[in-house]
RNA sequence: GGAGGAAUGGCAGAGCUGGUUUAAUGCACUGGUCUUGAAAACCAGCGUGGUAGAAAUAUCACCGGGGGUUCGAAUCCCUCUUCCUCCGCCA
């Protein structure tokens, strides 16, 4: 199977980028420092500077010593067909010594370039200029409140966890048996629930205009360091060692990745996909009781949608993916709010993310249900999805979006619409339940 | 899993007895001429990235990936990956 791993990025792969930290120092800067960067962090920039100033100088030595050599070549070949063996053997020992300078230049360049590469891959995304400073997820801004009343459930009400027990819906016991903590196992109507949440999101999404994929669910190194999880969330990801493959997060991953050194012709904007996929997480570190029941497992179900667009409407493009989100939302009936994440609280490769979390009503906690992202040229920087206009390439936009993930979603239906009769269907949904109630 | 064959620019496809090839040629694409318009024909252009330069331009790297032989590699050698054919196994 796969035991290479080809060297990611390409060659020059990073040029461009380090174009632009040279041209916007300032920026780029201030946009780590609203992710919390100290200023010993931030000497990284520094260090990619010099580094790519080395480089330059030593490509231009090089480049000018592989010229002389190939002429003096050319000059060789033309010797031996007028049969001037002598001269020929004269000039050869000429590129022989430029040979040796040759193979220093290029080993000291490889060494440059991997360092450099290095720093590169470990520079976050700058953020947003809207973006709020901050260092946890209590600086987030309210983008959206919820402007009507919140359920209130009487004294009775349940938690989900003993409502999948009270109408045998799903299993966390049997997950742990069959599998490990975390590994929720849905029965009956909670196994038709999920079925009829994922059918619905996918209609949804193909009715907004998505083209619908089936993805693979697990993906090579490349593809996750293009979308920027390798090397940051290394140990958050299922590593199969012996092909070297991961399981994917999110299927943002695959998705994405279909573009990975694509030049797109000015036609294919926009470009929307969205897919079903099983998304695995390894979660390492978190215990306790905010993790209970659906709140937080190693594998769970999301319709993922995916947008690459032109730079200049990418942020129009944003928008219209809170709507959709914001419109599943309403459809199911769920009390929701939108954050703007602060710098502290953004993802390694976003600009700038909107977190959609519903209220739950027996739990009495907001539930982050979906994250909406733009990612401008970071992902694409990696990716190498580019398009050419008046003879130039550009990088294009890629934002992704939740719509939606299941298990949180389902602990909020099943804790909001509990009755005495049983668990309500919101109307949206019982076309793909088939059936009106939980009972 | 075993045996054989293959991988060249958007596509097709030459080169593969190592040296004016800066990768032929065709198709597609773009601009122009012609035409009332279109087609055809003709002319020209037509990969990605790096470096130097204000620019014109020059130069370097890339023929699946990596390494090697050689003054010189698409061409020879090693290795990995992928695809095709055949055998085996299999939902």
């Amino acid at each position: 199977m796969f035991k290479h791993s080809i060297p990611f990025p390409q060659k020059h792969c990073f040029m461009l980028q380090v174009n632009f930290i040279r041209q916007n120092k300032e920026r780029v800067i201030n946009g780590l420092k609203v992710r919390n960067y100290s200023e010993e962090a931030l000497s990284v920039i520094d260090k990619i500077l010099e580094a790519d100033d080395k480089r330059k100088i030593t490509q231009t030595e090089l480049d000018s010593n592989l010229a002389e050599s190939n002429k003096l070549s050319k000059e060789i070949g033309g010797l031996f067909k007028q049969g001037k063996q002598a001269e020929a053997t004269e000039m050869k020992a000429q590129v022989a010594s430029l040979k040796i300078k040759n193979k220093a230049l290029q080993e000291s360049l490889a060494q440059i370039k991997t360092t450099l590469e290095e720093n590169l891959l470990s520079v976050p995304n700058i953020p947003h200029p809207s973006v709020p400073a901050g260092n946890t997820e209590d600086d987030n801004e309210i983008y959206k409140a919820w402007e009507h009343d919140l359920p209130v459930l009487d004294d009775e009400a349940l938690p989900h966890w003993e409502l999948a027990s009270k109408y045998n819906i799903f299993d966390l016991e049997l997950g742990v048996k069959i599998t490990g903590a975390g590994f929720p196992l849905y029965r009956n109507q909670g196994a038709k629930l999920q079925r009829a949440l994922i059918n619905f999101f996918l209609d949804e999404a193909s009715a907004a205009g998505y083209e619908e994929i089936q993805p693979p669910l697990m993906v090579n190194a490349d593809s996750a360091r293009a979308t920027g999880q390798l090397p940051d969330k290394e140990g958050q990801m299922y590593h199969i060692t012996k092909d070297e493959l991961y399981l994917i997060p999110t299927a943002e991953v695959p998705v994405t990745n279909i573009f990975r050194n694509v030049i797109l012709q000015d036609n294919e904007f926009p470009i929307k996909l969205t897919g079903y996929t099983p998304c695995f997480r390894r979660e390492a570190g978190s215990y306790g009781a905010h993790v209970r029941g659906l709140n937080r497992v190693h594998q769970f179900d999301k319709v993922e949608i995916v947008q690459i667009a032109r730079p200049e409407k990418s942020y129009e493009v944003l928008e219209t993916m809170l709507k959709h989100v914001g419109g599943l939302l309403d459809k199911l009936e769920l009390p929701y709010r939108i954050l703007r994440l602060c710098g502290g609280d953004l993802g390694f490769t976003s600009a700038l993310t909107f977190d959609f979390e519903v209220y739950s009503a027996a739990q009495k906690r907001w539930l982050e249900v979906s994250s909406v992202s733009n990612f401008e040229t970071y992902q694409s920087n990696r990716l190498k999805v580019r398009f050419k206009e008046d003879g130039k390439m550009h990088l294009a936009h890629t934002l992704n979006g939740s719509a939606l993930a299941l298990a949180r979603i389902v602990a909020a239906l099943l804790e909001n619409n509990q009755t005495p009769e049983g668990i309500k269907i919101p109307k949206a949904l019982q076309p793909y339940t088939k059936f009106e109630m939980i009972a």
